[in-house]
DNA sequence: CACTTGATGGTCT
DNA sequence: GACCATCAAGTGT
């Protein structure tokens, strides 16, 4: 049993899904680019939003593996995840910044005063920049908006401590594209 | 660079 | 009523 997209099997623990998405590229109706940072979060961790069980926010995460999972942040942004199935519970990954490369225009509209560096620096412009909203919630990661291209395999990822969170915050699962100058915050060595 | 704060509303107890 | 998987703009170092 196993879902690939992009060469990644979503049916994986989100901590090796979310390091095996860095350097994959991602576009929404022909725009996005190149993933440089990620963050895990697993069903029995009670920093992730399906911790709780299923709720009506939240019922993506225990659909199938390979969709997307989006949720409103702070009552302004939206915030991209890819829902993985490790042993039969729900996780996700949560998508925190890309290196942007196709659609620089439309994104900038998008974003308004946002310079390059900014674009997509961070879960809530990622979304923005990218045009997600509810609509693009449950929706499989093969098809329509979505297209995912494998990357560079070899690439050099960092680790660190998840950002914004209040719980589990010791666990290590933010992965980063090193020296990337588009990661949302630094990573320390 | 670090830290603080306001905006703003959905979600869950 | 409390708590956010955030951002942008502000002040301080």
């Amino acid at each position: 049993m196993s879902k690939i997209i992009a060469g990644i099997d979503f049916e994986a623990p989100s901590e090796v899904v979310a390091r095996q998405l860095i350097g994959v590229t991602l576009l929404v109706n022909g725009v996005g680019g190149r993933i440089v940072e990620t963050e895990a979060y697993d069903r029995e961790e009670p920093a992730s939003h399906c911790y709780i069980g299923e709720t009506p926010r939240n019922f993506s995460m225990f659909g199938p593996p390979g969709r997307s999972y989006v949720y409103r942040s702070h009552g302004i942004h939206w915030c991209l995840n890819f829902v993985c199935r490790e042993n039969g519970h729900g996780a996700g990954v949560l998508l925190r910044a890309i290196e942007p490369l196709v659609g620089l225009e439309q994104m900038r509209e998008r974003r308004a005063l946002a310079d390059e560096r900014l674009l997509c620096s961070g879960p809530g412009r990622l979304a923005q920049a990218l045009g997600i909203t509810r609509a693009d919630n449950n929706l499989p990661l093969d098809g329509a908006p979505f297209t995912l291209l494998a990357g560079d395999q070899t690439v050099e990822v960092l680790t660190g401590p998840r950002i914004g969170i209040s719980k589990a915050v010791e666990l290590p699962w933010r992965f980063g594209l090193a020296g990337s100058r588009f990661l949302s915050k630094p990573f320390r060595q």
